[in-house]
DNA sequence: GTCCATTTGTTGCAGATGCAACATAGGAGG
DNA sequence: CCTCCTATGTTGCATCTGCAACAAATGGAC
């Protein structure tokens, strides 16, 4: 008795249904509740959820941090973070300080304006999460995460330095 | 016997620890899952993953199409459909063609090049998203979409219209 | 018919983004 | 020490984007 063939090459190159409509529903719902957020922030005259989260990596690391070690948790290319922080020390937000150990680079830090503005942007994040994601329960939510962390390649982030 | 008050006011403001949970994983894993297929396109000097939805969409209805009915279902506001159609025409990827029964507006049609391009994008696409959802199997994949439809505002679509 | 609000789509402009090239520092090997 | 390769960030330029203002056509009230 022999295998078929097929069965023997590669993986197929055909996504099955259920496959496909995992792949568009994760498009579309993660877009809409990421829009309802971010339009939520921009009503209330805040800037972005990046900035919030470059704020907020940097609140909880709790000491001067390099760019470096910020861009790989915030899953963005060392050019945008260059520019974001230009923006956010612009607005006074975080400062750049010098890097004694390393001439190259800096430590960013957030200034006093910075916590508070991660502070009152936390107090319009927070309801508009939970009004977005209000259509399931807390067992549902831990369902769907535990699915996405199995889904997700996280680890090796290979968005941020795609070949 | 009395319901303690705080039951009986608003929703809470700050959301449960599962709904944060499931809140990140989306957010990253969908970043990273989209981008790994827009990286795809890119390495093989595709266009983005856009285009290829305008190009299915009109290919799907089967007829001249208004920009306004492929908006919603874009999940994409006016003038960004308005430029992106301006790109791909230039492309010769698409026609806009004269509409009879309203002046101001027009039908989009998709030309050979366009047709041609769409197929060979999915010879890329499909593989990419196979590869990229390749970690949960095809059960998970249900539960997934069930989930991620359930937590869906999907049908009102409140990204493309913020007011 | 005329008037006005709404729908449909475009555009000027300022700002943001991607890419590739650049600058500078660190570190390995001689 | 000098040389070269890598790591860390930045920047010039072309393109893309968001917003608000705009134009033109429709449909309904009168």
């Amino acid at each position: 008795m022999r295998l078929q063939q097929s069965q023997l090459k590669t993986a197929p190159r055909i996504p099955s249904d259920p496959i496909q409509r995992a792949w568009i529903a994760l498009g579309r719902v993660s877009q809409s509740v990421q829009c309802s957020v971010e339009n939520a922030l921009k009503d209330a005259g805040f800037p972005e959820l990046s900035w919030y989260t470059v704020l907020w990596e940097l609140e909880r690391a709790g000491k001067p941090t390099r760019p470096k070690d910020l861009a790989i948790p915030l899953f963005i290319l060392p050019y945008q973070l260059s520019r974001l922080v230009d923006r956010m020390e612009k607005e006074g937000l975080v400062k750049r300080i010098q890097c004694k150990e390393d001439k190259r680079g800096h430590m960013l830090e957030p200034t006093a304006k910075g916590f508070a503005l991660r502070k009152a942007m936390w107090a319009i994040y927070a309801p508009a999460m939970e009004e977005a994601m209000k259509r399931i329960t807390n067992t549902e939510a831990l369902q769907l995460a535990a699915l996405l962390n199995k889904l997700g390649n996280i680890e090796h982030v290979d968005c941020a330095d795609h070949g």
